[in-house]
DNA sequence: GTGGTCTAGACCACT
DNA sequence: GTGGTCTAGACCACG
C-alpha cells in the first residue's frame, strides 16, 4: 500500500491519519504489534524522527502504547477505537456536507441523492 | 478567496475545479463576463499559460465560450451548468460513500448518521 | 533564575516543570506573552527544538496557546491553573507522604510533625 | 532494589543517603554487619573508592563502626538513629513547606490538605 | 535491535 | 522575527 504524503501538510500528521485509518479499520488489530520505527520509517521513506513524532501522537491519542524497548501495540481498548473511527466519520460527514452545500445542495436534496446511490433502501 | 493550489496535482487542473465550482455555485452567473487570463493568473499567483490551459479546458468542456477579441463568457446554456453541478456532486458522493466504507460502516449506516447529522444542528 | 537542568531526566520534561512552576505561580500571568523559542532556548542553555517540544507539550496541555507567527501566551484560563496547582500539590503530597511512611513514620505522627513545623496553629 | 545514581550530585552523598535510609528504616538493624565496601561496591556499580568514601562519612557520623579487620556494623546506639531519622524528617518538611509555598500555598492550607490526604485512601 | 532524546541546521508561511 | 516542520546523525537505556 502507498503512502501518498503530500508536501502541504505535515507529512507527521498525515501518517498519523493513516495508521489511525488502519487501526479503526481492523488492517491493525486491537494488541496487536506494529512495526518499528525504523521500518515504518523506511516504509514510509520519511526520516525516523518524523515517524517517530507520529507514533507519539497516536499513543498520546491512546491508541497505540510503547512497550519500553519491545516495540508498539495497538490499544486493546474496542471501545476507544470505535470512538475514533465515530470521529472519522463525523468529520467526513460533515465536510461531505459543507462541499455539497457550497454546490448548492439543500439537506434534503443530498439525503435523496445518497438514497439513489446506495440502491434506494427507505431511509 | 485564496486559491490554495497544491503543488502534488496538476496547477491548471485545480484551476479548472475551481472555476467549475464558481459557475456551478453561482459565483460566476450564465452569461457573465469572466477576466481575462492575465487578470486571472495574477489573481492566483501562476503563469499566464498556466490559466489559458485552464480556461481552454472549460472551453472545451463547453462551460465557458471565447467571444473573439473580447474575452470570455460563461455558457447561457443552464442545463450544462446543472449536468455539471450533478456530475460534481456525484463524484463527491462517490468518494464520500467509499471513505465510509472503508471506516467499515454499512450503506445503510451511512444513511442514518446522515439524516441524524442533518436532522440536528445547522450546518 | 538558573534552569538547573539534569541529565537524568528528559530535558524538555524539565522545562515543562519549570514553566509551569511559573505559570502556576503567577511568574507568567494569565494571557501574558512568554518569550519566544530561540529566546527561551538561549536562555536555558538548550537546542532550540528542544524548547519546541516542550512548549508543544504545555500547549497540548493547554496551558499555553500558540498564537502564529507572534508568539506564545499563557492561558487566560485561570481554573485550568488553578487545576494545574492542585494536581502539583496533590503529587508533592504523595511524595512528601511516601518519603515519610519509608521513614516509619504514621500519618498521624506527619500531621504533629508539621503542625509543630509550621508554628502549631490548629488542625 | 536499585541503586539510582546520578551524575548531577557527589555520588558518595547519594550512597550515604541511601545506605542511612536503609538503617533509619530498619533494612539494617542495630548491631547488624553491613556487606564489605567491595561488595557493596560491585552492587552499586561504582569504584571501591567511592563506596569507601561513603562509608568512612558514616563512620563519621557515628551511624556505623568499624571492627578492626572484620568490617562494619550498624550502631547499637538506637537513639543516635532516631536522631538520624527526626534529623532527616526535618528536611523533608522543610523542603516540603518551600515547595508547597513556592506553588503559593498558606501553611494552614497545606495542614488541611495533607489531613484530606491523610484521611482518605490509604497511601 | 527497540524506543527515547538531543543537537545542528535548514526551509517554510505568515505579518 | 515567529512558530512549525523536516532531515541527518548521534547517544542512551533496556534486555
Amino acid at each position: 500500500m502507498a503512502w501518498n504524503l503530500n508536501s502541504d501538510r505535515p507529512i507527521y500528521a498525515q501518517i498519523v491519519e493513516r495508521i489511525q485509518m488502519q487501526i479503526v479499520s481492523g488492517v491493525y488489530q486491537p494488541g496487536e504489534k506494529i512495526p518499528s520505527v525504523r521500518e515504518l520509517a523506511a516504509e514510509a521513506g520519511v526520516n525516523p524522527n518524523t515517524m517517530q513524532k507520529a507514533l507519539s501522537e497516536l499513543e498520546r491519542s491512546g491508541l497505540v502504547t510503547a512497550i519500553r524497548t519491545s516495540g508498539r501495540v495497538v490499544t486493546e481498548n474496542r471501545e476507544m477505537i470505535m470512538e475514533t473511527r465515530n470521529s472519522i466519520a463525523k468529520t467526513q460527514i460533515q465536510e461531505f456536507l459543507q462541499r455539497m452545500m457550497e454546490l448548492g445542495y439543500e439537506k434534503k436534496d443530498i439525503l435523496t441523492l445518497l438514497k439513489k446511490e446506495t440502491g434506494g433502501e427507505d431511509l
